[in-house]
RNA sequence: UCCUCGAUAGCUCAAUGGUAGAGCAACCGGCUGUUAACCGGUAGGUUACAGGUUCGAGCCCUGUUCGAGGAGCCA
């Protein structure tokens, strides 16, 4: 009789039940007459339990001898019991049958420790371990919160164009491709489309791929990233940054609530993410390099400013690393610095008009300083969002054009926009990698993609 | 582009300038409750590459390649 097809995520349901899993051996420990196997089949790991007496001498010993990574259809009836190890754990399958779909070759990848660059040459079977399939999973958690926000605020999804004409802010940090007999840059991002989508839908989002061809050899960069930007019409700074807040608070919940058990994997402390629901802190980039100045005097006199929680500031080796004067834009030092004095994501708002792109509206009666913010997540994974206020007069953007040294024409029809019915309108950029990266508590961004482009790494 | 560190068995790592070693994986054997099981045994090496110093180099020197971490820039 044929027994139903679950997956291990369903096992809780089927007690007390002959079921058949298909799945791959995940590591397992013989014991004489007693094996026990791991299985995992994408929705999570099971201990499936084979006492010898229960088979023919040849299936016991193959089943024995498994390598790991094998695939199998394992038949058995579900039993509940604490002792089970697994994701999410608790149950166990009572071997009946067992067939060997392929007994896998020799797996690299051991239960134990291995190096990063190994890791990464086996990508393509790294994404199998506990670690990293976890990661993914919430990740892919992440982006179907980013869609279903959206789409439940009357946002549209518009695709804008990965091969674009030129740059929105310099070619230096494009990639650039052949175009028939011309040439073609890989989207950095896809805002200036959305402003003109915004004009014909409300409020609208892209979410796909960016390119960036920095040469950033960090623990926070891949060449290729994904990144949702929302736009807004009629919105103004202030709410923009109140859509954020709710927005990175309703995918940070969806995570807790949907991947309790891949967060325990990543052994992540979930008490720092429980809280984070608006409103976040708000800090002017004023306020905030007067606050690095005081940060760095104290670290000096050894009066350190103390974090949120208390505890003395983490990560800034060298005080020299907060140098800074009004002007300069934020290093990684400042943001890793500035987001210690705060449990939840904080907004650094105001910053000087000189180091951010031409579009951003000036303050009025103050335009050293342009509506922009960025959000900077806590414990140091630094900046997730940035976004601004779009200017929306057409004659002071042509100025900010020619003030920046770009050539006119490219962006006459982004000018336009501003001639039809121009309102004040903002959106912002969230990178997906990062915001993962946080949530899952990770070190290093490359582990937030299936299969990150770092600048020495396109392989596998 | 710059700074720092690294490269030894399939993997993770040891080895005062003096015979190249362990754990895991593999292979053989044992074990009925393991959680990276454990116990016994077998096999496994062009010490990244090129040159130099030395009686003798994995180790010291020079260069190259590759990798890691960080800076700048950014999400």
């Amino acid at each position: 009789m044929a027994t139903p097809i679950i997956s291990i995520n369903d096992l809780h349901a089927h007690v007390g039940q002959t079921v058949t899993l298909q799945a791959w051996l995940y590591d397992k420990t013989p014991k004489g007459k007693l094996i026990f196997l791991q299985a995992r089949d994408g929705t999570g790991r099971c201990q499936c339990v084979m006492f010898k007496g229960d088979f023919d001498e040849a299936t016991f010993e193959a089943a024995k001898a498994l390598p790991q990574e094998s695939s199998l259809t394992i038949t058995g009836v579900v039993k509940a019991d604490p002792r089970a190890p697994g994701v999410p754990g608790g149950f166990e399958l009572g071997v009946k049958e067992i067939a060997i779909v392929q007994t896998s070759a020799e797996y690299p990848i051991t239960p134990k420790e291995h190096g990063i660059e190994f890791l990464m040459d086996n990508r393509h079977l790294w994404i199998r371990s506990a670690r990293q399939w976890a990661l993914l999973r919430v990740r892919a958690t992440v982006m179907r919160a980013i869609r279903s926000w959206l789409d439940g605020r009357g946002f549209l999804e518009m695709s804008t164009p990965i091969l674009t004409p030129s740059a929105a802010e310099g070619t230096t940090n494009l990639f650039e491709v052949g175009y028939f007999d011309d040439k073609a840059y890989l989207a950095q991002t896809g805002q200036l489309y959305n402003e003109a989508n915004i004009f014909a839908f409300g409020r609208v989002y892209c979410f796909g791929p960016t390119f960036r061809a920095e040469k950033s050899k960090t623990r926070r960069h891949l060449t290729e990233f994904w990144m949702v930007e929302p736009e807004i019409a009629f919105c103004d700074l202030d709410q923009l940054l109140e859509i954020e807040e709710q927005f990175v608070s309703h995918i940070v919940q969806t995570v807790l609530r949907e991947n309790a058990n891949e967060l325990k994997t990543l052994d992540r402390d979930v008490s720092k993410l429980a809280h984070i629901a608006p409103p976040f802190p708000r800090i002017t980039y004023d306020d905030a390099v007067a606050k690095l100045i005081e940060m760095q005097a104290g670290l000096r006199a050894g009066t350190p400013v103390l974090r949120h929680d208390g505890k003395p500031l983490e990560g800034i080796e060298d005080p020299a690393l907060l140098d800074i004067t009004w002007g300069m834009d934020f290093g990684a030092p400042h943001e890793t610095a500035l987001t210690q004095l705060c449990a939840k994501p904080v907004f650094v708002t105001g910053f000087p008009t000189a180091i951010k792109a031409f579009y951003m509206e000036p303050y009025p009666g103050r335009p050293e300083v342009c509506k922009s913010a960025d959000l900077l997540a806590p414990e140091g994974y630094g900046e997730i969002i940035g976004g601004s206020e779009r200017i929306s007069d057409p004659a002071r953007l042509e100025e900010r054009i020619r003030e920046h040294g770009l050539p006119m024409d490219p962006y006459r029809w982004y000018v336009d926009l501003r001639k039809y019915g121009s309102v004040p309108h903002s959106g912002f950029g969230l990178g997906v990698e990062r915001t993962v990266t946080w949530i899952c508590g990770t070190e290093h961004i490359r582990e937030a993609s299936p299969f990150p482009r770092l600048i020495n790494r396109m392989y596998p």
